[in-house]
DNA sequence: TTATATAAAATAATCGATTTTTTTAACCTA
DNA sequence: TAGGTTAAAAAAATCGATTATTTTATATAA
C-alpha cells in the first residue's frame, strides 16, 4: 500500500518545485504573468536560495519562462501552442501505448485494472478534486509505463502537464468527463486484448475528446 | 551577420550553464561521476548560488541527475539507452523532417545551403573541432526548423545532446565522417527537391551510421 | 505636449557564512 | 572478523545581506 519508491528526503528546494508545478499545471497562475519572487517566498513560506533553485528547474522544463536580469514569467496560451501539444500527443501517446500493448506483462494487467478502478472510485465519491487529477494522471501513466523507452515516457509526461495548463483552466464538466472516464475503462479492455491497432484509435479518440475541453475552456477564460 | 536574436546579457548563472551543458554533451565528465560542487566553482570561476543553479537547470534537462541532499551525477551511459534516444531520434527527426520539408519556403532554403555550406568548409579546415561540432547542430537544427512544432524541435534538440553523450565519447573518425558529411549534402538536396519520401530514407539512414559511430565509441570506452 | 535624460525605487542576481545532512573514520562489542 | 556505534570531517542545502540591473517616477529640454 506505501508508495512504491523509498523517495529520498524531500528538501525544500524539491518541495516548492512539486509544489509550484501543481500550481502551475492546475492554473493557480496567469498565464504571462511575471512571477514576483518576494511574494512566492511567503507563499511558500520558502528561502530565496531553493525557491529560485525550483524556479529554474521549472523553466529548463518547460513550465515556466526565464529572462536573464528579468526573473520568470508564466508562459502564455494559445491556440497554436495547444494544437501543437495535441498533436504531439497523438503521435507519442499513440507510440508509447502501442508498445506498451506488446510488452506489457501481466503484472502490468493488474496495475492497469487497479489504476482503473481508483479512478472510478475517486470519480463517483467526487470530494477534493485533486485526488481524481492524481489517479489520472497515474492512470495514463500506468497505461503507457512497459513502453520501453525512458525518453519516451519523460517527453509524455511534459506533454500532458502542458496540456493540464489549458484543460483546467476553468471548472470541472462532468458531463464530458462522463464520456471521458468511458474511454478509460475501454482503453483498458482493448489494451488486455492487446488489440494494438483498435487501441490507439480509441486513445486518438480520447486525446480528441480531451482537446475539445481544453480548446473550450481556452476560449471561455476570460 | 550578426546573430539573430539579441540574446539577453548573460548572467553567471546562464554562462555556467552554456559551458557546463557543452562540457557535459562533450563529454568532458566521466559518465557516473560524482560532481565535486566546489572543485566546479572553480573550475568555472564562479559563485555557489548560480553555479547550483545552474546544476538545477540541467538536471531538470536530463544532462544531469539529481538526488536530494546527495548532490549531482553525471548520468550512466547504457547501450540499452543508446538504442533509446536513437529510435527516438529516427521517429521523432523523421517526423519533424517531413514536416519541415512540406512547411519550409525559400528563406529556408536559403539557410539550409548556407548551413551546409558552412558545415563543409569547417570540414576541410580542420581546426579546433569545436567549430565543426556548433556548425553540425546548427545544421541538424536548419534542416528540421519550419516543422511547425515548437515541441518537437525541443525533443530533438534535447534528443541530440544526449546522443552526443555517446558520439563524443572518443576521438574523430574521419573515414565515417567523410560519409555522414556525404549524406548532409544529399539531405539538402533531397529537401530542396522537396521529395519527402527520399529523405526521410535517407535521414533514417544517416541516423543509423552515427548510431554505429556512436555504439563503437561506447563500446571502446575504457 | 512629446521626448529624453536623471534620480529613486524595486527587483534580480550573487556572495559569504551558517545550518543540516551525509559520508568517512575510529572505535567498540559479540 | 563482522557488525554496529559514535565522533569527526566533508559536503549539501539554506539563510541573510550585498551588489548589480531594471523599472518606475520625476524632472528637464525641444
Amino acid at each position: 500500500m506505501s508508495d512504491s519508491l523509498p523517495k529520498l528526503a524531500a528538501t525544500a528546494s524539491s518541495r516548492v518545485f512539486d509544489h509550484l508545478r501543481k500550481d502551475l499545471v492546475g492554473g493557480r497562475f496567469i498565464a504571462g504573468e511575471k512571477l514576483a519572487i518576494n511574494a512566492l517566498k511567503e507563499r511558500y513560506d520558502v528561502g530565496l536560495s531553493p525557491l529560485r533553485e525550483a524556479l529554474n528547474k521549472l523553466a529548463a522544463y518547460g513550465l515556466l519562462i526565464q529572462e536573464n536580469q528579468r526573473g520568470f514569467r508564466v508562459p502564455k496560451l494559445s491556440r497554436e501552442e495547444l494544437e501543437d501539444i495535441v498533436q504531439m500527443r497523438l503521435e507519442m501517446e499513440g507510440m508509447a501505448l502501442e508498445r506498451a500493448i506488446s510488452h506489457g506483462d501481466s503484472l502490468w494487467e493488474a496495475d492497469l485494472l487497479a489504476a482503473a478502478h481508483r479512478l472510478k472510485r475517486a470519480d463517483i465519491s467526487l470530494d477534493k478534486g485533486e485526488p481524481w487529477e492524481h489517479l489520472h494522471t497515474q492512470f495514463h501513466r500506468t497505461l503507457v509505463a512497459p513502453c520501453g523507452s525512458v525518453w519516451l515516457l519523460r517527453f509524455i509526461e511534459q506533454l500532458h502537464d502542458q496540456f493540464d495548463r489549458y484543460r483546467r483552466l476553468g471548472p470541472k464538466m462532468p458531463t464530458i468527463r462522463q464520456e471521458l472516464d468511458e474511454q478509460h475503462h475501454q482503453l483498458v479492455e482493448l489494451a488486455l486484448q492487446r488489440d494494438v491497432r483498435a487501441a490507439r484509435e480509441l486513445m486518438n479518440d480520447h486525446i480528441h475528446k480531451s482537446y475539445e475541453v481544453a480548446l473550450k475552456r481556452y476560449q471561455e477564460h476570460a
